[in-house]
DNA sequence: GCAGGACAAGAGCGCTGCTCTCGAAGATGA
DNA sequence: TCATCTTCGAGAGCAGCGCTCTTGTCCTGC
């Protein structure tokens, strides 16, 4: 976002700078409390006390600002589930180091409703996340992708599952190259990447039914249930006891 | 919807309905092209030639426009994942009819993105789902419970998970009756209750993930990883081979 | 046949995203 | 220092939105 050509901080420069930020508050602000479809632009605008066709001087259209509150959530998700698996101190308890970090998605994202809504939910209308948005995106995964290569490490080995046909590599070749390109685990077996891919989808949808309320009658403790989940998914990955 | 209360079908009684089918079905079209959020209440007046005003005659406004959408979609996933599950010829190989009814749960989603997006996406902003919304929703979800609890019967057993704590029982005591209210099995084993539950949620969250493009770059052939999916949780949930 | 009700259309309110113009203020080169 | 050039904020305006109210017309039940 910023500059890093040293552009002369001027008086100007500066003032840009903070009304910019200005600006993504306020508008943060306005979709934490109202969701990703309601967020108005003139809306900011009042709050930022400046009338609508200024802070078209500063973002581009109402697109551009979803898509920088979009990476900003996503980086802001990604710190807390990777503090939340970094601080569990004994490193070689992966089943705590899983859970933590599966409790840090679900617990940002209950905390931002309307944040989790723009990232995981319909996608606003004509709206297509740009390719500066998946960057921010893996953060998160690769915490929960890491504690499994940890695992794997040790000697994890997940349950095989029913048909271990070869094709399975290729199915997931996009996903083992994202693994081997961060030096996580390279050749890494198929069936594991799969069993992860599979946990991480069973982490957000659990998340996911329980934001857009389609556990309601099913069950009560969400918590609780998120925890179950959560424990039965690292035994299915092998991790765990 | 339809009044029962034998309404004398006169002219206008007709009228009146063939018009509100009109503006569903226009309704349901601007749904498929533009997406949930983007449904204008004025556009489909314009789709049936009637100035938005008059639309109002038939519709009480834009949020009871979106509950009978839902409705109708719900009752059309319902419907096809039913079909697809009853014409597997041999009822007693459960694995083809788990593996028939997710297919088709992924099939209608493909092809109906808008409509998707409606019932499992982020909720439209002012809008909360009227309970009307609820039964319609289950009738899905009555099908793979349906497959599990037959096998069930037919001594199919999940294996069990990490923590078999009394606890489960009262987690998910929303869900067991549910299925108990249905005669589909009384007093259901707590882990097979937590096992389907997760399975469900598992299916919705990869179709939710291919839907919204959260697979792009890990996975491209969406349609032969969601087989390796729902196979692997049939085996999770103690199903097939 | 006539009164009452249903209906379609239009105007209008306040909101939205976005564009264009204009005057003021800051930055810059001669 | 001063003229120029750029940036900025405000305002007006366009087309669209959900929704309400009024008006005139047509149909239906008595």
């Amino acid at each position: 976002m910023r500059d890093v050509t040293s552009t002369p901080r001027t008086a100007r420069a500066l003032a840009r700078e903070t009304i910019t930020r200005d600006i993504l508050a306020a508008a943060r602000a306005r979709l934490a409390a109202d969701g990703p479809a309601a967020l108005s632009l003139r809306a900011v605008a009042r709050d930022v006390g400046m009338v609508s066709s200024a802070v078209y001087r500063y973002v581009e259209n109402r697109d551009a600002l979803l898509t920088a509150l979009i990476v900003e959530c996503y980086d802001e998700l990604g710190a807390a589930v990777e503090d939340a698996e970094a601080t569990v101190p004994d490193r070689d308890d992966v089943t705590t180091r899983w859970l933590a970090a599966c409790r840090a998605v679900r617990e940002w994202s209950v905390a931002h409703p309307g944040e989790f809504g723009l990232l995981y939910g319909t996608p606003v209308p004509g709206y297509a996340a740009p390719r500066d948005t998946v960057d921010p995106a893996t953060r998160l995964v690769l915490v929960l992708v890491r504690v499994v290569a940890d695992a794997h490490a040790k000697g994890a080995v997940p349950p095989l599952g029913p048909t271990a046909e070869g094709g399975l590599a290729t199915l997931v070749a996009g996903a083992r190259d994202f693994v081997a390109a961060r030096g996580l685990i390279d050749d890494a077996p198929p069936e594991l990447v799969v069993r992860t891919l599979m946990a991480w989808t069973t982490v957000l949808g659990t998340v996911s039914f329980e934001m857009f309320g389609h556990l309601a009658g099913s069950v009560d403790d969400t918590a609780a249930w998120f925890d179950v989940v959560a424990l039965r998914l690292a035994a299915d990955l092998g991790i765990g006891l």
